[in-house]
RNA sequence: CGCGGGGUGGAGCAGUCCGGUAGCUCGUCAGGCUCAUAACCUGAAGGUCGUAGGUUCAAAUCCUACCCCCGCAACCA
């Protein structure tokens, strides 16, 4: 048995996140979570909300509302939200935490000590109606190379050219339009990446096994142009965590908080913390999980997430636990994802297009969307969601290959053997070769979960709820029972039992309905099947089961018509 | 020459590292079965693997050039 720490990329608070979100880190969290603890290895499965940075006080304000009030009942939104995908975290927390608070102040503490936090005055521009400094892309203006009248600080959308925040003619803030604007200077933390460059560089050649994604999006930051950059770790902002030097003050630094990107990777860690503390652990539960001074030497921690969060992953955080000096558990794998586009674009949570968490619940049970989404996960290049490509996917997938075959075994067995499992009878060859069939094609499922291949275990599932289809058509009892009724009854049991030991498999990927077929079979023996041949005779003759109604309802085309037109624009 | 990913039958993908008769799912067509959610099973048609060169007995796979799509480009998270 194993000990395996999953963390996935932490959602920022603002808002429902959409359907792209979800398959590029909580959903693949979730399912190795699911399948690492089916194969009873111990899990520890971590996930919160990233709640600091202005576009949080800005959401904040919108709303009218003090901005800790309005983080609090984003999170509960997001809590009840990941449950409603079924969600296994450990724990839920979130990076305002004040475990989080002690822990960021405790790492720029040693950070500090170790030299590798450099103090620099820099020139940043202030609006003044606003009260605030603008980042750059908070700061509108024209284009001075395309004319376009709406560039940002950042960029021109238009031309796409590079800006710098001066360059804008007529600059305005974004926020409230106001063109009272100043530059004035400011004292801020740098985390001198480029001290540790050497050593990630080196750390990061060690992993061989990671996806290129992950690796080539690391090998670039750390070696284009000059290599890798200082990073600030702090803002003029009141939401966050204040900058303080462990448990002391930090002179200068008053009223600053730490900028997000610091703050939200160390909540990895401090939601260890809130779970001991939710759970009244003592300290030791959590830090046998995060210190390899403290047991997590045996610890395997893997992370998911989007390409883009990739860089804070593979250098800024691993900067912040290295340059610490303390032994605290490096990442061991990390699965990134590409991008899920919606109907020829992007989703979009700033434009609202897209299908949301909430309205996707709203229209069809969970599982539906998670195996769509997992057995099209963005693993190897962007993929993209349609809905008519949706509707064939889950109705060929779920209702007629899984579901239908529940259905049709218990179905027949209910009228010529009645809701119990059928004595008597031997099976046959068809059988034996169903059984060798499932050997192979279960430990290619497993092989691909341990390699964390996300379609291919999904497409290797779907061939396991293929085979029983196939057996049952060539066996067909419904023909053999009119003569040998104790021949069909055996096939029937072996059906029966095939239905559990589905339900077992396909747990990871469909926990709900994972959980109907195992109620039907009226069984709580969730156990992983070793041999298939004694995985398929745990329900023995005489045991009663119950016919489940239908396990998957097939999307009609009006359904899914009404739901093109209802997601076809952006979101109110 | 900014960096990275991708371009394979109508659609979505695997195969490319370690060259050797082009594979999977859906869709289409035909057949079978009738236990089942008009479901299931079998078979067939359909691709000169982005383009042009090169290496080789042999290239989707290696090399060179080019074209197209997508993402990223570090104070937005």
């Amino acid at each position: 048995m194993a000990r395996i720490l999953i963390t996935s990329a932490i959602p920022y608070i603002n808002g429902i996140k959409h359907l792209g979100n979800l398959v590029g880190s909580q959903l693949p969290a979730d399912l190795f979570a699911r399948y690492f603890r089916a194969r009873g290895h111990e899990v520890m499965f971590l996930c919160a909300t990233d709640e600091h940075g202005t576009p949080a006080e800005l959401a904040a304000a919108r709303a009218g509302k003090p901005v800790a009030e309005y983080c609090a009942e984003m999170w509960k939104i997001q809590d009840e939200l990941g449950k409603g995908f079924r969600l296994s975290f450990d724990h839920f927390g979130r990076s305002s935490s004040p475990q989080n608070h002690r822990l960021t102040q405790h790492f720029a503490g040693k950070l500090a000590e170790n030299g590798l936090i450099a103090e620099v005055t820099e020139r940043q521009v202030f609006s003044i109606a606003d009260d605030r400094f603008l980042p750059d892309r908070y700061i509108e203006g024209t284009c001075p190379n395309c004319g376009y009248e709406r560039a940002r600080g950042d960029q021109c959308e238009n031309c796409t050219k590079q800006l710098d925040p001066t360059d804008l003619i007529n600059p305005r803030s974004a926020i409230s339009g106001s063109t009272d604007l100043e530059i004035r200077e400011t004292k801020h933390l740098y985390l001198r990446q480029s001290a540790l460059k050497d050593r990630l560089d080196a750390w990061i050649d060690e992993k061989t096994d990671w996806p290129v994604l992950t690796t080539s999006i690391a090998k670039k930051w750390l070696h284009e142009g000059q290599g890798l950059q200082d990073r600030g770790i702090t803002r003029d902002l009141s939401w966050g965590v204040p900058v303080r030097k462990g448990d002391a003050p930090w002179p200068g630094m008053e009223g600053k908080v730490f900028y997000v990107w610091f703050d939200a990777p160390i909540e990895y860690i401090a939601c260890a913390a809130e779970w001991a503390d939710a759970h009244g652990y003592p300290d030791s539960a959590w830090e046998r999980w995060w210190r390899e001074d403290k047991g997590a030497a045996d610890v395997r921690y893997v992370q998911f997430m989007g390409k883009d969060n990739v860089p804070f992953h593979t250098l800024s955080f691993p900067a912040t636990i290295m340059g610490s000096g303390e032994p605290w558990k490096l990442v061991d794998y990390i699965k990134s994802f590409n991008y899920l586009n919606y109907d020829g674009g992007q989703f979009s949570t700033s434009q609202g297009r897209g299908v949301f968490m909430d309205q996707a619940l709203s229209i069809l049970p969970s599982d539906y969307w998670r195996w769509w989404l997992l057995s099209h996960a963005p693993e190897n290049s962007d993929s993209e969601f349609t809905w008519e490509n949706f509707q064939a996917s889950v109705n060929k997938d779920l209702a007629d290959v899984l579901g239908n075959f529940v259905s049709r075994v218990t179905k027949f067995c209910r009228s010529k053997f009645g809701e119990k499992v059928p004595s008597g009878g031997q099976s046959g060859a068809r059988a034996k070769a169903l059984i060798e069939e499932l050997e192979t094609r279960v430990r290619a499922y497993e092989a691909h979960m341990e390699a964390m291949e996300v379609r291919k275990a999904a497409a290797e599932l779907r061939a396991i709820w293929v085979a029983g289809n196939e057996y049952l058509q060539s066996a067909a009892p419904w023909a053999v029972f009119k003569e040998e009724p104790d021949r069909a009854a055996a096939m029937v049991r072996l059906g029966l039992n095939l239905i559990r030991l589905y339900a077992v498999l396909s747990e990871p990927f469909i926990p709900d309905a994972s959980a109907a077929m195992l109620q039907a079979m009226g069984t709580d023996d969730r156990a992983w099947p070793g041999p298939i041949a004694e995985a398929l005779s745990v329900l023995r003759p005489g045991h009663a089961f119950a016919t489940p109604d239908v396990l998957f309802k097939k999307i009609a085309d009006e359904e899914r018509e009404d739901w093109q037109k209802r997601f076809a624009g952006t979101r109110s």
